[in-house]
DNA sequence: CCGAATCCGTAAAGATACTG
DNA sequence: CAGTATCTTTACGGATTCGG
């Protein structure tokens, strides 16, 4: 995970976890669409339930309008981590579901989600 | 972890992590500041350097304005993420460092961090 | 000088109504 | 049902200014 001899880590924005660096470099890329309003959350919300329609993540998510979730399934399907599935029918059905890049960083949030969690609680006492 | 009982989760978004279910109610909380543009790569910069002076993480982040980068400090200050320290010198100086919970939550999304950092290891090839 | 605060223009997000 | 279109509001970025 040493990336010295690439070009990206002449900042040396790495962070040290047990004497191993871990490079952060990518500060134009995957980090500032995830990072997003929503986004970490859509992630979630689709990976636990696997498929999803449109409504039901808006239903899930509570306060979102359909113009940022619109927005946000988009760039999270360009950044291939969401599928979307549209089925010719009427009503119209459009599901959506987590890619295997989709599932690796769902994954990868879980402790991030779980200390969140530990947090409300805290504050909810 | 289960949160069902105290009026979070009747929306029931939960993920399920090998059986065992983990509460994501914090729509309104702690994910909506961190979830913000530059929030998480500044918990990660100042987590990696122990302590970081205001222009010091400027110049680490590369793009962000200096407006912005006092709000997020703000912010995570707030949310008693970040610790900030000043001292009446001349030249000023103000030091930032990241609290317990800032820790925790650094070690919390070092995960993600690396896979994004994987990631763009991919792309780059 | 450093760490902001201020002002102002642009971009992103929210509310609501509406369409295929 | 799954989005658009449109408009308003909020967040962000850039330059400049200011207090210590």
């Amino acid at each position: 995970m040493k990336k010295e001899s690439n070009g990206h880590c002449t900042k040396t924005q790495c962070m040290n976890k047990g004497g191993t660096d871990i490079c952060l470099c990518p500060l134009d890329g995957v980090i500032h669409i995830i990072g997003k309003k929503w986004a970490l959350l859509i992630i979630s919300i689709v990976g636990n339930r696997k498929k999803l329609r449109f409504n039901e993540i808006k239903e899930l998510l509570g306060d979102i309008s359909p113009k940022t979730l619109t927005d946000r399934l988009k760039e999270l399907e360009t950044l291939g981590l969401i599928q979307r599935e549209a089925f010719s029918e009427i009503p119209p059905r459009v599901e959506y579901s987590l890619t295997k890049d989709g599932i690796e960083v769902r994954d990868a949030m879980i402790p991030l989600m779980e200390w969140i969690c530990k947090k409300e609680d805290q504050n909810n006492l």
